[in-house]
Formats: C-alpha cells, sequence, structure tokens
DNA sequence: CATTGTTACTATGATTTTCATAGTAATATG
DNA sequence: CATATTACTATGAAAATCATAGTAACAATG
C-alpha cells in the first residue's frame, strides 16, 4: 500500500512538506493528469498512465482518502465506478499546469516541440505556458481553457491504448 | 539508487511524465525545497528535511546528472561543496510556488493559519497564494520575492536544526 | 600531539514498495 | 454456453527505503 503512518504531514508546518504526502509520487500525479483530461475510468487510466492495476487501485483509493477524487457509480449489475476530482483535486491543477510548463521547457529536446497547446476559452487565445494567458494577461484556470494534444502526441496515447487492448 | 533505467522520459512525449521522472519523488522536492530556501549544504539539507544522508546523496547526485543543480566548491581541505540551483533547477519555482498554495490551503487546518508569507519587491505587498500578486496583479517571480516564515513554522525549523545537532 | 569537532558522506541489514505476470469475479452479449 | 468487458486481487522476485552505525579528511582545542 501507499504510506501513511503516524500521519506525516501533521508533523510539520511546510505546506510544500504536507502536499508531498498526498501528492509526491509518480504514479499519483500521472492518475492525476489522466483525470484532467478527463478520463475517469480504471482502464483508461491503466492504459494511458502505463502502471499495473495494483498501483493505480492503491493511488486512486490513497487519492479518495486524501479528499482528491470521489467515486461515482455509472454502472450498478455489474457494479461500475468513475473517478472524478473533488473541489480539492481540481484544484491542484497550477501545480499540473507549472509541472507540465516546466516540463515542455527543460525536459525535451527542441525539435519535439510543445506536445500540448492549451487554449484559453475567454479570450480564445493560444494560453502560452506562463501562469497569465499570453494573449489577454489573466490568470489561467483549468476550467477556462481547452488542451490540444498535437497529433504525434495523441498517436502515442492512441497507440498505448491499443496496446493495452491488445492484451485482453 | 534512484532510477532512470532505459531513459523513461524519452518513451513518452507527455511533459508531465517527463517532469516526473525527474522531480516524481517526495524526497527530491524536500531537496529543491531546501535550495529554494537558500540552504546549500548537506547537512543543511538532511537537517530540515529529516532524511538519511543516503537519500539526500542519491538525490542531489540525480539532480545534478538531471542539470538542476550544481556543485560549487566552497573549501578545498578538506574538498567541500555547496549545492546550487541551475537556471533549470530555478525554473521550477512556479511549480514549487503552486504546491506551497496547494499545501497551505488545502492540506492544513484553518487554526494553523499560513506558515509562510511571500513579498512581492516590486510593488512591496504581500503576494498571496496565486500565481499573480496579491497587491499588484503582476506575475510572480521567485527572484522578486522575499519569504518569511511564522514564528511557529521557524521554532519548528529551529528545532529540526538543534535536534540533529543534538547527535553529533 | 592527542582528543574532540565538523562536514560529507558510505555500509549494513531489516522492512517495505514496486514490478511483471497471472488470475478472479460479476455480468453482458452473441 | 462460450466469450467479452471491466475492475480489480494474488504472487513472488527485484528494487528502494529506513534506521543505525561507521568512515574519511582535516581543523581546532587543550
Amino acid at each position: 500500500m501507499v504510506k501513511s503512518k503516524g500521519n506525516p504531514a501533521d508533523q510539520t508546518l511546510c505546506p510544500v512538506a504536507r502536499a508531498e504526502t498526498v501528492v509526491g509520487d509518480r504514479w499519483t500525479v500521472l492518475v492525476l493528469r489522466e483525470l484532467f483530461a478527463r478520463n475517469h475510468r480504471f482502464e483508461e487510466i491503466q492504459a494511458y498512465t502505463g502502471a499495473t492495476p495494483q498501483m493505480i487501485a492503491a493511488r486512486l483509493k490513497k487519492l479518495e482518502t486524501d479528499g482528491l477524487v470521489t467515486r461515482r457509480v455509472y454502472n450498478k449489475h455489474p457494479l461500475r465506478h468513475e473517478y472524478h476530482l473533488t473541489e480539492k483535486g481540481e484544484a491542484f491543477f497550477p501545480v499540473m499546469f507549472a509541472l507540465r510548463a516546466w516540463g515542455e521547457t527543460w525536459c525535451k529536446s527542441p525539435r519535439d516541440g510543445l506536445s500540448m497547446n492549451y487554449t484559453h476559452l475567454t479570450c480564445g487565445k493560444p494560453a502560452g505556458l506562463g501562469p497569465v494567458c499570453q494573449g489577454c494577461g489573466e490568470p489561467l484556470q483549468w476550467t477556462d481553457m481547452v488542451a490540444e494534444r498535437t497529433p504525434k502526441y495523441q498517436r502515442e496515447r492512441d497507440a498505448r491504448w491499443e496496446a493495452f487492448k491488445a492484451t485482453r
């Protein structure tokens, strides 16, 4: 399971340390990425992250315990759940957005170019990488943007889904 | 050691996944926190994070390999190094700042209040928790701010240092 | 010149987590 | 009745983590 013993978050007042006890884990962040991408099913999260089912199950359980995610029944018989972000989960967006900007800028070769482009619905222009919209200067919020993947990155995602399905 | 096999960052175009191969680890983020707090010595990082020396050594080594940190000699005989953020490391600040804001807002009880307060040097007013300055509306940069800890949080930090020193 | 202190680590072994692979359970569909 | 779908759980080997202790290279003190 994922750690939680002795409630380490309460052992410090540092907000960064506290946040890290919740999201300080690679798989957890990738699960959140999928939820922000509006993929709500277990198998979608598994396929796109590439994690094992135990990793996903453990992370979703902990995210639910920590209040970032809720399970929503979308089918009885058999009982099936979708995973959705809570307000606390959605509030994590600025971190995700900043992380994505850092990754685009510093973790890729120039020839790769950007993998995602956000459009700011409020002004209709590209949002850019900063905390405020490149086009209009307003602070960016998740609900005011649409994300679009480059064809190359979209193809990678599709291939992941196909590869996952092929093993079923 | 910290993982790196097969260069997993190159296996996806996702900027979030790539970033996470570098900073998707609790100790790594806490090490960066200390560097942003201008603590550059090994023992300072060890004392304030509470990690074991191997954890710190491994993280610093990987951060250096990944280009976020450089070692700087501050003493020959015996050879001693300080750890400093590179441009790539400093560029991580928006993520750290957003993470801190999320932690302050969502990972603490209301009675705790904020643990840190940033002042925007450009306008002299409190910067707040958002991506832009609460006082003047300008996007916030690391170099334009000073951070101050609340007395309570500062006392916690001092206690950590004392406790560390007491063991040697 | 021997002892203690400072700084930055490395070594060890028990415990915990992760990973790959496989399997189960409940139900729908053909 | 056989196969498909979805969401997991079981297992065991490999790797990472943790607490604790120790080392190395010098500097300062008595």
